[in-house]
DNA sequence: AGTATATCTACGTATCTGCGCAGATACGCA
DNA sequence: TGCGTATCTGCGCAGATACGTAGATATACT
């Protein structure tokens, strides 16, 4: 049951928490732009999406100097269910839509292409 | 987002995520049950469950002496989906069938008629 | 090489956490 | 009132955690 544990530790804060809900809704996000949709340094935001990585929360891919985060495959039945809960139940949290409304702005800017 | 990271919170224990899936499949059961059902010491469960009740997680009623803790009816579609991840994924964990193994023996024992 | 941007990390500090021990509390019963 | 059972809680300790500062690393470009 450590394992399962440590997965709920892993979302057991606020910015991670955060962080979870916005790669579910939009999928792969580069460090800078979730630092700028949570208003929050990119130290802490990198190490908070390091603190997931070690949990097998998230993976990362490099692409020059950035980095682009994501929600890992969901490989058991309760990395589903909580993947749902990010999408389902969290999405319309206060938080969550504020975040993404500073998200949207930002992409385009830092992003480019990406202005859905 | 501070109430929903206090969830997982509460849940981010092996002990507790275990408290929490007993209470999940069998309903409202007393401390001193729970205790032998985990084989820890009483004052560490009743701390835990202390601390589940505070993040509104469990509801305590009292009958003589005995405490006995149920989860709470769901107040949000994010604890809805927690208590279903309790019965639907986690209740064939091994850890769990071993709990469920030790409570049922001690069940009979201490409260007498429950024993299904 | 040097510069700029994006990301990560070592350090010190303050706070929180879980634990066992021992004792307190609550209740039922004589 | 006193005793026994069940449950809770104050204390101190050891380890974990989150934070900001400051500096390190990685990559791209000139």
């Amino acid at each position: 049951m450590r394992d399962e544990a440590a997965l709920f530790k892993a979302l057991a804060d606020p910015t991670r928490l955060r962080l979870a809900v916005l790669l579910a809704i939009r999928g792969e996000t580069c460090v800078c732009v979730l630092a700028e949709a949570l208003d929050q340094p990119d130290f802490k935001i990198s190490r908070h999406l390091g603190v997931m990585r070690s949990a097998g929360l998230v993976e990362a891919r490099r692409e020059g100097t950035w980095m682009h985060y994501r929600l890992v495959k969901a490989r058991s039945a309760l990395e589903r269910h909580l993947q749902d809960c990010f999408r389902d139940c969290l999405a319309r949290h206060p938080d969550v839509r504020k975040d993404l409304a500073r998200l949207k702005k930002v992409a385009c800017r830092i992003e480019g292409g990406k202005c859905d």
